[in-house]
Formats: structure tokens, C-alpha cells, sequence
DNA sequence: ACATGAGCCTGTGGGC
DNA sequence: TGCCCACAGGCTCATG
């Protein structure tokens, strides 16, 4: 998906552009993504006349509050929001709100990976039972508090796991926010293999990654983050941060560490793509 | 308890 | 042009 700073993204534009807004409607036009959509408590959650009062981000995925009650939203690897049409609709464009000053907003998804779930008591069990609700945990881009990520990348859960330093930091139980992308942007900024085991990773590499991680991210948002293919903000226009990969996509390309002549390589860990470069970032096993 | 791999879907781009 | 394959931002489950 959209990682932490593309779900940012939206997350400012959908709450500059449509908090305050009333709801007129929600319209579905399939009835489920990867589960089924808790349908009853969207259309009271949305209902007409409800007051649209916020959007924000919780981990990697979007938090829709109104008046009613909240859900959040994950994007999945393809989930968008966008500006609709009220005459037509795109391909995906799997749920609509609209709004009672005219104005609609669309949520496509063409992969169908992604999921809304009520964050919400009243619900019915039915509606909130699903294996969906992640539980995330402290989040990847809280600049403000450096100490707290230290403090999980310190802890013996993670320094003492056979696990490769990739597949921790994308572990939304112990960091929120963290993808494929900034997992290997951050680990060749410290200059640490992907596929090296937490155990053999320095404790002075845990720290810089703490300060690191966030200090990535938020200059990712400030960029709107990385367009990859078909991601897009919400009115349309790319991220700018994917010009600023030094690793990711970059197979056979040149390090551009200052007087590194090594390559970028790219290789295949837990069946998804890794870049790195073998002369910054040396594998300890 | 942990690590690995398959599966969920559709679209795109490269090679032939 | 068209076909086939590899691959893509995430997350959950079954299996060893």
C-alpha cells in the first residue's frame, strides 16, 4: 500500500478539503474488498446528515471520524480516495459519499486488499469480529518521541529474534507505518543489510534507526510521498519522493553513497523485493 | 513459539 | 499485435 507517508497524504487532504461537510449518502457498489463491508454501521456512520468531522492516520491506515462514530480504513496495496463524479464511476470505485453541498468523495481499490472496519462498541459482533482490527502499535513517524522507538528496537523481543531487520521493522505490531519501501531506504541509510538477523545487529545501528526512521518519513510526507506505479494524491498529482530512493527500484543502478562505486542489487526475502547496496551494507550472520 | 510461504486480486510492463 | 510471465505499496493464515 500506500505506506505511512502516502496514507498521510490523504489523510491531510481528505480533512483540508471535506471536514465539516455533511453527509448525504453512502453508496456501495460491491459489497465487500478482502472482507465484507460492516454495511449497516457505515450507513449509520455516514448518515445522511451526519457532520464529516476529521481524517488522520493511525499506523498505515486512515481514520474517518464523523459525528456518528469512526472507521478506519486500510488501503491496502492499491485503495485510494478521490474526488468523484456524481454521474459516473470510476472502474474500481468501490464506495461513494457524498456530500449534501454536491461534492463526493470515491474510494477505488483494484486490487481489493484493502478494508474498512468500524471502530466502534455499538457495533454488531458481526460487523467488528473479523481478524482485520491490526494491533498496532507505536508509530514509525512520532518525531516528537525518538525514545519510544528506541525503546522497541531496544527491547529483547526485537534483538533477540532470529527474524531478518527487514521483516521486524514491517512488523505493524511492534512499528506502525513502516513498508517495503522505507524499511529499505532507512536500513541503507544506517548501511545494514536487509537479511541480516536482529541478533547481529550492532545496538549503535538500533539507535540510528530510531532516529532515522521517523527523520525518513517525515520527509517523505513533506513530499507527499513516493508514487510507485499507480499511486496518486487525492486531486491526482504524484508524490515527489520516489525521485529521492537512493535504494528502492534501483537495481543495477550506482550507490550514490559518497565514494561508494558498488551497484545496487536487488534480491527476493520473504517473496518481496529488497534493494540494497553489498559494499554499504555488508551481511553479518 | 517461531519462521516461511501461499493466498487474496487486478493491472502493468517486458520479452518473445 | 498478442500472449505469457514476473512483479507490485499489505496482511492473514496454514504449515513445519
Amino acid at each position: 500500500m500506500p505506506e505511512l507517508p502516502e496514507v498521510q497524504s490523504f489523510a491531510n487532504a481528505l480533512d483540508a478539503q471535506y471536514a465539516g461537510k455533511r453527509l448525504a449518502r453512502i453508496v456501495f457498489h460491491r459489497p465487500d474488498l478482502r472482507f465484507p463491508f460492516p454495511r449497516l454501521s457505515l450507513e449509520r456512520i455516514f448518515r445522511p446528515g451526519a457532520r464529516f468531522e476529521s481524517a488522520s492516520r493511525v499506523g498505515k491506515q486512515l481514520l474517518l471520524t464523523t459525528n456518528v462514530g469512526a472507521v478506519r480504513v486500510s488501503l491496502g496495496m492499491s485503495g485510494a480516495f478521490f474526488p468523484a463524479s456524481a454521474h459516473e464511476r470510476r472502474k474500481h470505485e468501490h464506495v461513494t459519499l457524498h456530500f449534501d453541498d454536491g461534492a463526493a468523495l470515491g474510494f477505488e481499490d483494484p486490487r481489493r486488499f484493502g478494508f474498512w472496519v468500524v471502530e466502534d462498541a455499538h457495533a454488531a459482533p458481526s460487523e467488528v469480529g473479523f481478524a482485520a482490527a491490526v494491533q498496532l502499535s507505536h508509530d514509525a513517524a512520532d518525531g516528537t518521541d525518538s525514545e519510544g522507538l528506541r525503546c522497541v528496537f531496544l527491547s529483547s523481543k526485537v534483538t533477540g529474534s532470529r527474524r531478518s531487520v527487514k521483516d521486524v521493522l514491517m512488523d505493524q505490531r511492534l512499528v506502525a507505518g513502516v513498508g517495503n519501501i522505507y524499511a529499505l531506504e532507512a536500513l541503507f541509510r544506517v548501511g545494514v543489510h536487509p537479511a541480516t538477523p536482529c541478533t547481529r545487529v550492532p545496538r549503535v545501528k538500533w539507535e540510528s534507526l530510531a532516529l532515522e526512521v521517523p527523520k525518513l518519513l517525515e520527509t517523505a510526507i513533506a513530499h507527499g510521498g513516493s508514487s510507485i506505479s499507480t499511486y496518486r494524491r487525492l486531486h491526482g498529482d504524484e508524490g515527489g519522493f520516489q525521485t529521492l530512493h537512493l535504494v528502492y527500484g534501483r537495481e543495477g543502478a550506482p550507490c550514490l553513497a559518497p565514494k561508494c562505486h558498488g551497484v545496487v542489487v536487488r534480491m527476493v526475502q520473504g517473496g518481496r523485493g529488497s534493494f540494497f547496496c553489498p559494499c554499504c551494507q555488508r551481511l553479518r550472520r
